[in-house]
DNA sequence: TTCCTATGTCAGTCTCTCTGACATGGAGGC
DNA sequence: GCCTCCATGTCAGAGAGACTGACATAGGAA
């Protein structure tokens, strides 16, 4: 077995180039979205609350890929930042629907601005026909591993 | 300024299905990892030594796109784990370099071979011809994001 | 010789991730 | 009406990884 074979052909890996452009654009996010007091994982999360107002804790946690608990603790933090709101009780069976504030709302729309740039210039290599495909190819994926850890 | 403009178009955000698809590749990752005794960002490091033997923590660092403490953090670790070794003194200058042992070349080989069978499943909506693509569009703005962060 | 950069490491802090466990609401079956 | 099962929310604890700030050292350039 040479070394080739041991390690695999890494040059053949979406995996390892997805993991380099997500690592470069996590550190990128986070060094915008400090100064507003966000952190990467709040901010996914205000984007899915954004984009589909009313989840639940589970819900939140699955389209996240994470735990209940690490969606809970996140949720949390944020609650506490006032940026948004869970009932006490629910009106009917137990998953209690989160809403965005207006203070989260705002929130929101502040670290979109800081975002998009970071994105624009993590995909500008890119034409905007190629970021269409390339978005279009990610989304299918994303639609596939959704499917397949639902219950 | 209605809804949408204030969280932006959202579908058309590139960075935001890609957080999504490397989301629920992190998770398979780390389900597969586990039982290896490894974590996602450790795999990761026996990645880039697998690839790029020799480099250095800071090295190490930039390309993973952290600092030099987080990278110096995972790599005590997986050292004393033995699978790498580092030199105590360098023979020129201040860089150390960091190698595989024969340990640390089978767990990456154990584990790729683990990790290759997540990632065909994330990938499989895709044809190959659609991942060579994904992966060349990638690499793209991975090349230009690295050459960004250099000093 | 001095200054500057790069590198490695230390300590501390914070966030987020998980597991295991427990309690509760509601639906379905008997 | 009761029982079972599933989904949901939350608690506690532990571990990993991320950062900042700081310090020491090697080597290169001026």
């Amino acid at each position: 077995m040479t070394q080739d074979e041991a390690v695999g052909d890494l040059d053949q890996s979406v995996g390892y180039v997805l993991k380099q452009v997500q690592a470069s654009l996590h550190s990128a996010m986070d060094e915008v979205l400090r100064p507003l007091g966000l952190t990467v994982a709040q901010y996914a999360c205000l984007e899915l609350l954004g984009r589909h107002p009313g989840l639940s804790n589970s819900e939140l946690a699955r389209r996240a890929f994470v735990t209940r608990q690490s969606m809970n603790v996140v949720l949390r933090r944020l609650q506490e930042r006032g940026l948004l709101t869970r009932p006490a009780h629910a009106a009917h069976g137990r998953a209690l629907p989160t809403e965005l504030t207006p203070a989260g709302q705002e929130a929101l729309h502040e670290a979109s601005v800081a975002v998009r740039a970071v994105e624009r210039q993590i995909f500008a290599p890119l034409s905007p026909e190629r970021q269409r495909r390339l978005r279009e190819d990610l989304a299918s994926c994303a639609a596939a591993a959704s499917a397949t850890h639902s219950p």
